[in-house]
DNA sequence: CCGAGGCTTCTGGTATACCATATACCATCG
DNA sequence: CGATGGTATATGGTATACCAGAAGCCTCGG
């Protein structure tokens, strides 16, 4: 039984071929994963994508980066104006805080989730989680360790979510985080946030512990809500509207 | 600046060409009008879409209809089996209860929101809709009102999600509503849950009027919760797993 | 020197042809 | 008669050609 599950052992046990990926799907995730990874507010001006470019850059003709691009554009990740171009998305303030208002409802529905159905052993491994991290070098949270802390704070989050058992949770809660950690850097190095953060954290994993569904949804909402006022007050470097010269603000008023 | 504000109304005041609408959205929001109208959970076979008839119905190539297709797909409405079909989902029990359980995370968020922000005339115009329909023919809920009732339902859950101002929160739910729609009817019909909806929502309204978020975002949560419990505990005759002949049968008879 | 008007180029949108494989049907062979 | 392997057809995936509109450039007239 080498690979589980539906799989009587037959003479030949070969891996199956993966028959489902398609050239869009690998268009998408290829590209997902460079706008997930270039900083996009550290650009000033906008980031155009030409279609027949990246189609003679992967290799692939232009329907798949098509179909790749409908599907960003529809995550929000892109922008395409017709006979303009396809632009990367930068979040408006007002997106942003409206994310984090969103995030902080599922990941205080999944808080209760948890607090209610999870296996301890998945609670205590949520704290082994953070223990091992505010156990590094003394208690300051200044410096370098700010960048590992980042990472770990989306860790933190993500296993909430994923702890819940919620599928859809986590599917809705991905693409959040993905924008998240475009401005996290900016808003982790203001307001000793990073030191808040840990507390915050200690709390809602005290609050799992204790199986108190209400107490755990109640702090990770406030928590949650709490960077969402932050970047309400300080995240004037966002832009605080949509693009100007906009093909067709026509939509959006109505 | 020829052309600053929203729209100055300029000696030719003509609505500005629709642009923007291009043959993949009018394929996407005719494909998505089909889906909504058809009951789904009411035919027993499974429904395959064909891009080919489809392309000819519509009068449009294939093109547009794929990327619309693309985006039926992301949202959950159809899945496509390469070289095999095209086929509506029929979501799974437990695929419902997630949805509600999103749902209610979100529509509690949004009491929240209305409790804080929300306008007095905007609450009032709730309890208004609410009204105009329980003072109907004497109290009771029985008979060919359920479908009356069931469209005033909907509509009182949207209303609230609009009024929190989080544009966001409406998008989302936009879809989830959706897939609701699909099973109401048969939910509706059990439990006597009607009536004791009307007196859930009546609750919501009162805490919104004493502008009390905590207990608005509770009574909202609870009241779509509730829903949940009950699929949960009677929506067996919906699938309990995913399509049996999966792509790849094969490995199972190996 | 400057602006208007047209030309060139660029870009996303659409149509269409072709490809590879899943499926059903059918001929063949034991 | 049943199983097996070939084959026609159907269907989604991909490549490519072409279209229309937008931006920028360039010329030409004032």
């Amino acid at each position: 039984m080498t690979e589980a599950g539906p799989r009587p052992s037959s003479p030949l046990d070969m891996p199956r071929l993966d028959t489902g990926s398609t050239f869009r799907d690998l268009a998408y995730a290829a590209l997902k994963r460079a706008i997930t990874a270039m900083d996009i507010y550290d650009h000033a001006h906008e980031i155009r994508l030409d279609e027949r470019r990246l189609s003679e850059g992967l290799g692939v003709s232009r329907t798949p980066i098509r179909e790749a691009m409908t599907l960003l554009e529809q995550e929000g990740f892109v922008r395409t104006l017709p006979r303009r171009g396809i632009y990367i998305v930068r979040k408006t303030k007002r997106e942003i805080v409206e994310m984090i208002t969103v995030w902080a409802a599922l990941e205080s529905m999944a808080a209760r989730l948890v607090a209610l159905n999870a296996a301890d052993g998945d609670i205590a491994e949520l704290r082994r989680l953070m223990d091992a991290f505010h156990d590094g070098p003394d208690g300051q949270t200044g410096g370098e360790r700010l960048e590992e802390y980042s990472d770990a704070n989306i860790a933190f989050h993500q296993a909430i979510i994923r702890m819940s058992g919620c599928t859809l949770l986590a599917e809705l809660t991905e693409n959040l985080f993905i924008h998240m950690r475009a401005i996290r850097k900016i808003t982790i190095h203001q307001d000793n946030r990073a030191a808040r953060s840990i507390v915050d954290h200690m709390r809602i994993i005290e609050a799992l512990e204790r199986r108190d569904p209400e107490e755990a949804a109640r702090l990770a909402r406030e928590h949650t809500l709490g960077l969402a006022a932050h970047v309400e007050r300080h995240g004037d470097f966002l832009h605080t509207a949509r693009d100007t010269n906009a093909p067709v603000t026509m939509t959006q008023t109505m």
